[in-house]
DNA sequence: GCCAACGTTGGC
DNA sequence: GCCAACGTTGGC
């Protein structure tokens, strides 16, 4: 079982969007090899994941997902109205995959980037590194376990 | 809206 | 396969 972190922002696709959604919803339209590689190679059906409102006022967690089952070809890579098309993208489907994730719940309350970082123990996150980008990222056992205290504050 | 930091692209 | 230029991300 593993942990991870998924960046939106709210104004593209907001945790209340999830919550409306059909479930499992497609985390669609990760354009990141790192990221790609993530959904290829690490994820599993069952992990749990925060879901995160990037370029927000402010920005934070707001909720938990699962992952549901396995990594598949993002078929917005095919389609030439979406915004996420790749005209480039082989007809393999390898280049661009996503992920069924399903709502676990919303928070009560947003867990600002503000608070995790004066939060004992979130250090470390890949989050609040310099310079850090990633739309989906791992997040260890410890900071999941802190970071679901502090929303029941 | 600024801009630092990073990822990607493409010429060579 | 280097690396400069460019584009994007995302906190602030």
């Amino acid at each position: 079982m593993r942990y991870w972190l998924m960046k939106s922002e709210p104004d593209t696709y907001s945790i209340d969007d999830l919550a409306k959604a059909s479930e499992p919803a497609m985390w669609e339209g990760c354009r990141n090899y790192t990221v790609r590689n993530f959904f290829r190679d690490s994820m599993a059906d069952g992990d749990l994941a925060f879901f995160h409102h990037s370029n927000a006022t402010p920005s934070g967690i707001v909720g938990t997902m699962r992952i549901c089952g396995d990594a598949f070809p993002d078929p917005t890579q095919f389609d030439p109205n979406s915004d996420y098309f790749d005209p480039k993208a082989p007809a393999d489907g390898s280049r661009w995959i996503c992920r069924n994730v399903q709502l676990i719940r919303k928070f009560d309350r947003i867990i600002p980037i503000s608070e995790m970082r004066e939060t004992p123990g979130l250090e470390a996150m890949l989050l609040l590194a310099r310079g850090q980008r990633l739309s989906v990222m791992p997040v260890t056992e410890a900071e999941w376990n802190i970071i679901n205290g502090l929303q029941g504050l």
